[in-house]
Formats: structure tokens, C-alpha cells, sequence
DNA sequence: TCACAGACTGACCGCTGGTCAGTTTGTGCG
DNA sequence: CGCACAAACTGACCAGCGGTCAGTCTGTGA
């Protein structure tokens, strides 16, 4: 009875296939130019035979934008262990998700789609939860580079590790954001400021209110 | 030749009754399950009329949003000049836009939409230019605020007004985001915390970091 | 009474996410 | 070899919605 083995290898290949399909015209096309007859012709399959594998399009981008922060999260966590300090793994966290946005600014519009919306995507997919998980991994890597840094003294002993886990992700997300749309921005801002500059000021604007101070 | 005066300001009213009806519309359903069927009815005009009277859905969003951006714009102005000092104005004026948001969730999503999309709005409508052009004033009420802070010696000398502007901004903008999903996010997050708090935190993070200090 | 302009209408179109009745494939059994 | 059954797959079809446009209505001035 090895037949169900290799129909359940198939069918995971399948799977993958599609979403190798699914990602690649996503970052050609973006997440909004995404169609499913598209990914269907890409992926030789017919449009009906997605939905076997997929609940509904969002569930298509949930599953694509794990497998993406999969791929991100050992880099992260391997940039917090090399960190000098609590301090300095909150910099090097926030940097790496920032390279890695530019590298696939795709997955951050997703994500900002699923924060933002509450109604314009479908969040009840079990592809959802799944990605929903994968964050709250990134945030308890804030929180324990956060409470690392009040044990080794970089980071000021007063602060509540979980409240400013989120003021530190989301205002990080926000300043991210902007990155994405450079070429937008730099129209709409005269002598606009370059945004890995953007990006460098914030996390000085972050240690500078993390760090313990000499003074009393 | 009254009849062209007349005629104008009936043009103008109808537009407003647009903009009513959409404005009622998107507060009740949200910005993503608006439809121009459904402006139509609640405005009694067919949905060709619609479109005389804005290019379409987005240009018509963009208006609603600047009607609305128009209504804070005084709030805060006078916020800032009630404040202290320019350190405190800048506290004044994101909790302005911080109550507002509260108020009419539906417009932060909106120029939330026209900041992460890049492509799933029309951005390139007159409607949105002018939207455009309130941001612009609010981003330089900000940078008004850090010069008054750096001269009044509220905030640090070495701030560089304008990137520091849009760091306060964007990082703002990220907090104020989640601040919009306070269900999904309570759902989310185990033990979260209060969304007032955690803007609380932020204007107090971002005191922290651009306070001058007593120390050298 | 007529001509004209501008406001307005609503049937219609195209696109796209999603559905489902029916077909193909291939495996195990007699 | 042929049969039965399941699972994978297909593609024509549907519904919702943004947007269009040929034609109608209204009222103003001559």
C-alpha cells in the first residue's frame, strides 16, 4: 500500500508547483495583478483543479507568503545570534526584515493587506492561521531580544517587553511601508529623503529610546 | 445670465449629495464593500451619473477622504497652538490624528490603501492630487513642529527636521494601523494590550528619542 | 414653437473569482 | 483481461461589480 504514500508526495509536489507558479507572477505581476486563470495557465493546470488544493485566492497568497517568511525567520534568528546585545539584536531583527521586504516587497504587501484589512481579504482560511503562527514567531523573537537586552543592561530596565515589542514592530512596519513605495514617494516628497537613510534614522530613533542611560 | 451661477452651485450640491451618500456608505460598510450600484441608490442618481461627477470609484474615494482630511486639518492646527512646546506639539498632533482615526476608521484605510497599493488604486485621478496636497500640509505641520522644538530647545539641535518628520510619520502611521484592528488583533495576540496604551507608549518612545537631555 | 445644451438614464459589456457536473486516470480485485 | 471505484482533473458556466454610451428628458433663450 505504498500507493497513498506517493499520492500524498504527489499531491504535495502539486501543491508547491502551484505555488512556485502562483509566487513567480506575483512578483512579476504584484499581489493585485495576480489572476487565477493565470496561475492556472502557468502552472499547466485548469483553473477548477486550484481550488482543490486551495480554499480561495487568499488562501493561494497566505500559503505563498509562508513559505517566503519560512525562508526569512532562520535568517532573523541567525542575525539575533550574533547580536552583541539585546539592543543590537532589535537593530539587526528590524534590518533584516527590511532587506528582505526590498528583496520581496510582495510578501510585505501582503502582509499589510492582512493587517490593514479586516474586510477586504479573507483571513478564516486554515492557510491564514498558519501565516498568522509564523508572525507571532517574529514577534516573540522581538519580545526575547527585548527582555535579553533589559538582562544585559543595553536596553533601560523599565520597559514592559511585550507593549514594546508591538510599538517597535508597528511603528517598524510603518516606516517599512513607505519603503516599499520609493518611486511614488519620491514624487510626492520635493527632495525626498532616501529610504535606506529613512530606514537608519529610525532604528537610531529606536536605540536612542531603548538604551539605558549613563545618567542617573 | 444667472442661470450659469445657478447651475454651478446645483452641480456642487449634487456632488456633495455623491459624497454623502459614499461617505455614509463606506462608514456603515467600509471602504472595500462600497459600490457604485449602491452610491447610486442611496444618492436616487442612476450610476452614470456617477460618473459625470468623478472620474471613478477611486477619484470618488479620494474625495471623500480629502472632505474628510479637511475637517481634521483645523483640529489640529489648533492643537499645535495650544501646546507648550514644539516637543509637545508634535505629541498634540499625532493624538489628533490618532482620535480622528478612531473616529473614522474608514479614511485611515483609505490612505492606507494609497500608500501600500502603488497598484491597486488609481492614483493618477485630480481627486487624488488634492488628497495628496493635505498630506503635504499635514507632513509640514510636522516638520514645523520639530524646528519649533529645536528651537525652543524642546527637541535635540541635531535633528534634521524633514527626515525626522517622515520617520515620526510613517513609524505613527504603522502603530495608528494596528490600532484600526484592535478585534483582530485582541483574537491574535494572548493577553494584548490596549490600543490607547500602546499609542501612549509610542509618543512616549518617541519623546524619549528626540528630547534634548540634561546630560552632556 | 423650436433648437440646443447639459443633466441624466439604464441596458449593456468585460473581467474575474469561484462552482460543479461530468471526464479521465490508474489501482486493486475477481 | 475486464470491472468498479476513487481521486484527480476539466472547462463551461455563473454572479458581482466597475465602467460605458447611445439615447431621453428638462429647461432656457430666441
Amino acid at each position: 500500500m505504498a500507493v497513498a504514500a506517493r499520492r500524498k508526495r504527489e499531491r504535495k509536489a502539486r501543491r508547491e508547483a502551484i505555488l512556485d507558479a502562483a509566487q513567480e507572477l506575483i512578483a512579476n505581476e504584484g499581489y493585485h495583478g495576480l489572476r487565477m486563470d493565470g496561475v492556472a495557465e502557468a502552472a499547466e493546470l485548469s483553473k477548477g483543479t486550484l481550488y482543490l488544493y486551495f480554499e480561495n485566492k487568499d488562501a493561494l497568497c497566505a500559503a505563498v507568503a509562508t513559505r517566503l517568511i519560512d525562508s526569512l525567520i532562520p535568517v532573523i534568528e541567525s542575525a539575533i545570534r550574533d547580536a552583541t546585545s539585546g539592543l543590537d539584536a532589535i537593530r539587526r531583527l528590524l534590518r533584516s526584515y527590511y532587506d528582505f521586504t526590498r528583496t520581496h516587497p510582495h510578501h510585505f504587501r501582503f502582509a499589510l493587506s492582512w493587517l490593514s484589512a479586516g474586510e477586504r481579504m479573507d483571513d478564516s482560511t486554515e492557510a491564514f492561521q498558519i501565516y498568522r503562527s509564523r508572525v507571532g514567531h517574529m514577534l516573540s523573537l522581538v519580545i526575547a531580544s527585548i527582555e535579553r537586552g533589559r538582562d544585559d543592561g543595553s536596553i533601560r530596565a523599565d520597559v514592559d517587553p511585550l507593549p514594546q515589542a508591538l510599538q517597535l514592530w508597528t511603528s517598524f512596519l510603518g516606516v517599512v511601508l513607505i519603503g516599499l513605495n520609493e518611486d511614488s514617494m519620491a514624487q510626492r516628497i520635493p527632495a525626498a529623503v532616501d529610504l535606506d537613510k529613512l530606514l537608519s534614522l529610525h532604528l537610531d530613533t529606536v536605540t536612542r529610546a531603548l538604551e539605558s542611560r549613563e545618567d542617573s
